[in-house]
RNA sequence: GCCGGAGUGGCGAAAUGGCAGACGCGACGGAUUCAAAAUCCGUUCUGGGUGAAACCAGGUGUGGGUUCAAGUCCCUCCUCCGGCACCA
């Protein structure tokens, strides 16, 4: 420090120059003001401050899961978007809340307290504190006063306490609409309603027709048994306990899902899993796929997470059919979406975990069947998970049951076949396989040498059968077919001439001569007859020549493969058509060989065919209409500790009893050892909690049974889905002790049509969206929620990612391993051999994290803020660059010193007078950041100021050291300093007390602009010729037509290209640009 | 395999069918400075052309199409990213 012999400095130039140390200085108190002054703390309706006269704008963050590691840069993104939002709102006069809270039970934390002993509380707690200290350096506006963690008791109690409206409430099919289970005993007990030998519901007053015939035992609630009637409304609950096979790992003592499994063996450890059945708290979450579905397409959401939601629901329409066994009792129900196809199913398939198979393989078995052979395959297909299963599906593997079951349509025995393809999951894990028309059952068919008929054709194929059947013979001669049946297809095609008309359409061909040109030749448009005809040349557009369709025709002929007339009507008569030619053919287009005494659909086209099959299935008994959807119901039981305990308990009998309202919560446990034990029997981990699990009616408390009932409770915890399936109601009113949220509150923050703005990673664009959509359905049923959607708008921030480096051999160099010598070039520091700069997740292992800690000590919240919002669009994946931060901390420098003298840190002196031209560019500013601020496009609202900052001072050259505050006025600083303030609070804040206000800036009304102002008197417009800009010309602002018009054609470049050729056109576009066209 | 999304300078990117590359980074040149940092100014798609300009030609993954006009709309193919995967 001591340099006696240098010669004194001269001042330190820039002693209050914008740099870290002043950001941080400048952001934390500011952040403290705003914490002691309870800026952002939102009142609700009814208590003081609250003004009723604004209008509400609720901005939801999708709350993090506090882990140790603390925030990534990907948080901020998100909350930076929202943020800016949130302020900008506020000062456009909008009641603004924008709460933050945690999803704090989890794995991470309970697989920390089994490898080290300390309590998840313990950890999560930290975590927590973490994460809050970190996010509130970014002076975030959220409303603190409203945080909390989903591991609260006084929050978990309410995520019990909807567990059981959805435990006491019955879906209502009549109504649509979830119903308290109250209202269904009510309507049982009157009377109402009866109940059929399938459990189904049915008014009383009209007993339904038997599917069979027979009499029905329609039954009424005072004939049922208590222990009829119990487990009736058990099975209608929204929440009920089912059965489900589960992956359970022994030596790990828990369930893992199927991720975790390969090849039957745990992920972690390699240990055996077993697919076990355990029963397990479900949501009948199916009741809802329809509503789901259906209000999907309505919100204003990415249309990707609305098309996967709705594909996960996976909706379709069909037919249940039973198919009777042939030779003994019962019958196979199998689900299909072709019910026209009934006629080509010539085998049957069921999953190896059909209860059929338990049959055949329990019993003396029949002739055929080879039972050793079945068990064999059954036991090895249940011990893959379906993924394996999924993963090698293009080799059909599969055994014969030894049973028959009659096509009801043909009266025919078909074999049933054993096969893995069929997912016991979905419809009734047994399907009707029709080969011809199925690619699956086609392989399978092909593989097991099973029948193969078509029963659809494309209007052409139909064609084609046609004359193959009904061809007179003159036409069918050696050497005349091909030309005939070319010339036929020709004419069926371009005159689109239907089935009933191929009669006439072949008498037509008849009567010309054999050496007659076509004469319908004319145009074909390839694609036509390839989706008609797939298979046939020209199907992808090559063949075509465009041109004459005989040619076409007799392409397509030929790449089909038939030799003669009679290898062409044989392939028709033995239904073989499709396979020969293309394989299964799944398109709809007209039923054929679908004839019996019984029913015929011959030469209806699919979706009548369809009706026609169903009314006649339903005539007989034998199916119905049905609606299928992939959605299933959501396995709500947990065999871990780190969750919310259910507020159920189980009397000695095993039935199941809620645990009183007014008792609740049913806190957690405390356990010394978190280990899941070692176990063949999948156990849940509260039940080593022994004097906690074994309580009585008065204890629990269960006061619908008498109090020394000894009960033992559920020992199961809720998945983690739980606590985030409505955390944005209870932030609505999150002190509330009497209800998860008040009705006022609710209907308040909530209105119509719930949360106004909705962010976070579309990862969750499934699971977390879908099972709270559910959850807020029900409550919308149950009245306890204003709005059938709990998000109106919903976006989802893209990933930020960084750079990773990998050598030759595409192994991965950490980032801070590599040197760049000359740009572009990458090379590994301790070899120098040179790596490839790559694009990738931040990640641990590839040591290319960035902390937001480290950003905001090298330039401070403000410009880390600014740079995550100008990296592109906030939807696009975007990787990290350090190298460009410093453009946005340059840029806020600039900011301080147009209105900070460096050298004293005081004010500069403004503007006495407006240049016109600034106030004109700041008019502009602030009609652009506006409207880029409502559509989330902060990236070129920030461009915008920064090239508004260039305007005052800029043009004169005032540069230099001075800058150029000289050039805004006191006015149009404070305006600047308002627009800008959304995207760097502190440093707004702190220039707008500067310029002499005491309070704080977050609720002044946003800067308007006037739209005169963004009107300059002239404009240049770009000339074209022939569409090439070849000059400009200045014209005024409102110059009509005819007058830019001579200008453009006055331009001497344009007078020299258009010389001697005739102006034909001549287009303009007002402000834009003039195109002549001239030739 | 299927369904999404995306391919634009050296890099991040911008562009209601209307002058491609705003804005930022980097690079290069200059000013300031004893010197540096910082700051300020200028240049920066490619090729041709010029002392410098003007100007000319080409250019938004590929190939076609629609249009007075295409990064933008339509079709084909390629690559990358994300999701789903025998759903009867």
């Amino acid at each position: 420090m001591t340099a006696p012999s240098t010669p004194p400095h001269p001042p330190e130039p820039a002693a209050h120059r914008y740099d870290a140390q002043r950001a941080a200085r400048i952001e934390t108190a500011w952040q403290d003001r705003w914490a002691r002054e309870g800026t952002f703390v939102t009142p609700n309706p009814g208590e003081p401050n609250f003004d009723p006269s604004k209008p509400k704008f609720y901005c939801l963050d999708m709350f993090p899961y506090p882990s140790g590691a603390g925030l990534h840069v990907g948080h901020p993104e998100g909350y930076t978007a929202t943020d800016i939002i949130c302020r900008y709102k506020r000062m456009r006069g909008f009641n603004v809340l924008h709460p933050m809270g945690w999803d704090a039970f989890g794995l991470p934390a309970e697989q920390y307290a089994i490898q080290t002993g300390v309590h998840p509380a313990k950890t999560t707690r930290q975590a927590i504190e973490t994460f809050r200290r970190q996010l509130q350096r970014f002076g975030f506006s959220y409303d603190w006063s409203r945080e909390f963690a989903t591991i609260d008791p006084d929050y978990y109690k309410w995520t019990q306490w909807i567990f059981l409206r959805l435990y006491h409430s019955w879906y209502d099919r009549a109504a649509d609409r979830a119903r308290p289970i109250a209202d269904l005993v009510g309507a049982l007990e009157r009377g109402d309603l009866a109940i059929t030998p399938s459990g189904d519901l049915v008014p009383a007053s009209h007993a339904p027709a038997s599917l069979l015939g027979e009499p029905v035992g329609v039954r009424l609630w005072h004939e049922l048994s208590q222990d009829e009637r119990r487990a009736f409304l058990d099975r209608q609950r929204l929440a009920f306990v089912g059965e489900q096979t589960v992956n359970w790992c022994p030596r790990l003592g828990t369930v893992l899902a199927n991720e975790e499994v390969i090849d039957g063996r745990s992920e972690r450890g390699g240990h055996p899993v077993h697919r076990r059945a355990l029963k397990q708290w479900m949501l009948r979450i199916t009741a809802y796929a329809e509503r789901l579905a259906r209000d999907a397409a309505g919100l204003d959401w990415p249309e990707s997470t609305r098309t996967m939601q709705i594909e996960w629901i996976g909706r379709s329409e069909g037919a249940e059919i039973d198919f009777p066994l042939h030779g003994r009792d019962g019958s196979i129900r199998v689900y299909t979406t072709r019910p026209d196809t009934i006629f080509g199913a010539s085998f049957m398939v069921v999953a190896p975990e059909h209860p059929l198979v338990d049959e055949i393989l329990a019993g003396p078995g029949e002739a055929d069947a080879d039972v050793e052979a079945i068990g064999r395959y059954v036991a090895a297909a249940r011990a893959r998970a379906d993924v394996d299963r999924m993963a090698d599906a293009k080799e059909k593997t599969g055994v014969f049951s030894g049973l028959h079951a009659l096509n009801p349509a043909t009266g025919t025995p078909i074999p049933v076949w054993i096969a893995d393809y069929v997912l016991m999951g979905y419809g009734h894990g047994a399907i009707m396989a029709v080969p011809a028309h199925d690619e699956r059952d086609l392989a399978f068919a092909e593989r097991f040498g099973l029948p193969i008929r078509d029963v659809v054709y494309s209007r052409t194929a139909l064609a084609m059968r046609h004359f193959a059947l009904h061809a007179p013979e003159p036409l069918r001669a050696e050497g005349r077919w091909i030309v005939a049946l070319a010339d036929f297809l020709g004419l069926v095609t371009t005159e689109s001439i239907e089935p009933p008309g191929f009669g006439r359409a072949m008498a037509t061909i008849a009567s010309r001569r054999a050496d007659e040109p076509d004469p319908t030749t004319c145009h074909i448009d390839p694609a036509t007859y390839a989706t008609e005809l797939p298979g046939a040349a020209g199907a992808d557009g090559t063949g075509g020549r465009r041109g004459v369709t005989r040619l076409t025709w007799l392409d397509a002929i030929e790449t089909l493969g038939f030799t003669s007339f009679d290898d062409l009507a044989e392939r028709f008569l033995a239904a073989g058509f499709h396979r020969a030619a293309h394989g299964a053919f799944e398109a709809t287009g007209f039923a054929a060989n679908s004839s019996s005494d019984q029913l015929s659909i011959d030469g209806l086209r699919t979706p009548e065919a369809k009706e026609a099959v169903i009314a006649w299935l339903e005539r007989v008994g034998l199916g119905r209409r049905r609606v299928n959807f992939k959605l299933r119901d959501w396995l709500f039981s947990r065999q871990r500790y780190w969750g919310e305990p259910f507020p159920i308990a189980f009397d000695a009998r095993g039935h199941h009893h809620p645990i009183d309202d007014a008792a609740l919560p049913v806190l957690l446990p405390d356990l010394a050892d978190f280990r899941p034990p070692e176990s063949d029997d999948p156990a849940p981990m509260l039940a080593a909690a022994r004097d906690w699990l074994h309580t009585t009616a008065a204890e629990a408390p269960v006061s619908t049974l008498p109090p020394e009932s000894p009960l033992r409770r559920e020992a199961n915890t809720m998945p983690n889905w739980a606590g985030s399936c409505w955390y944005y109601l209870r932030f609505c009113d999150p002190h509330n002790s009497a209800a998860f949220a008040s009705p006022e509150a609710l209907a308040y923050w909530m209105g119509s049509t719930g949360i106004d703005l909705y962010i976070g990673g579309s990862e969750h664009a499934v699971l977390h969206l879908l099972y709270a959509r559910f959850w807020h359905k029900v409550l919308f049923d149950l009245g306890l929620v204003p709005c059938p959607e709990p998000a109106a708008r919903l976006f989802h921030q893209g990933m930020i990612t960084s750079y990773a480096y990998q050598r030759s051999d595409k192994s991965l160099v950490p980032a801070d391993a590599v040197d760049e010598p000359s740009p572009g070039r990458f090379v590994e520091r301790a070899t120098g051999e040179p790596v490839v700069q790559t694009i990738a997740k931040m990640s641990k292992t590839l040591k290319n994290v960035i902390n937001p800690d480290d950003v905001i000590a090298e330039y401070g919240a403000d410009t880390m803020r600014l740079y995550e919002m100008y990296m592109g669009p906030l939807d696009a994946s975007k990787p990290w660059n350090p190298r460009d931060i410093v453009g946005c901390h340059r840029f806020l420098q600039k900011v301080w010193r147009l209105l900070i003298d460096e050298q004293t840190g005081t004010p500069r002196p403004p503007a006495s007078a407006a240049d016109p031209a600034v106030e004109r560019a700041l008019h502009r500013l602030i009609a652009k950041v506006g409207p880029d601020i409502e559509r989330l496009a902060f990236n070129t609202a920030i461009a915008a100021m920064m090239e508004f900052i260039k305007t005052p001072g800029g043009g004169g050259g005032g540069g230099g050291g001075a800058g150029g505050a000289e050039g805004l006025t006191r006015d149009q600083a404070e305006r600047f300093v308002l627009v800008l303030a959304p995207f760097a609070p502190h440093l707004a804040e702190e220039l707008w007390s500067k310029l002499g206000h005491d309070r704080t800036l977050a609720f002044e009304p946003w800067p308007a602009f006037d739209p005169a102002m963004l009107r300059e008197s002239t404009v240049e417009l770009a000339v074209q010729v022939m569409g090439k800009v070849r000059g400009h010309i200045t014209v005024p602002a409102d110059a009509d037509h005819a007058s830019v018009e001579r200008a453009a054609l006055a331009e001497p470049r344009v007078r020299e290209l258009i010389e001697g050729k005739t102006v034909r056109k001549v287009v303009v576009v007002p402000g834009k640009l003039v195109n002549i066209v001239a030739g």
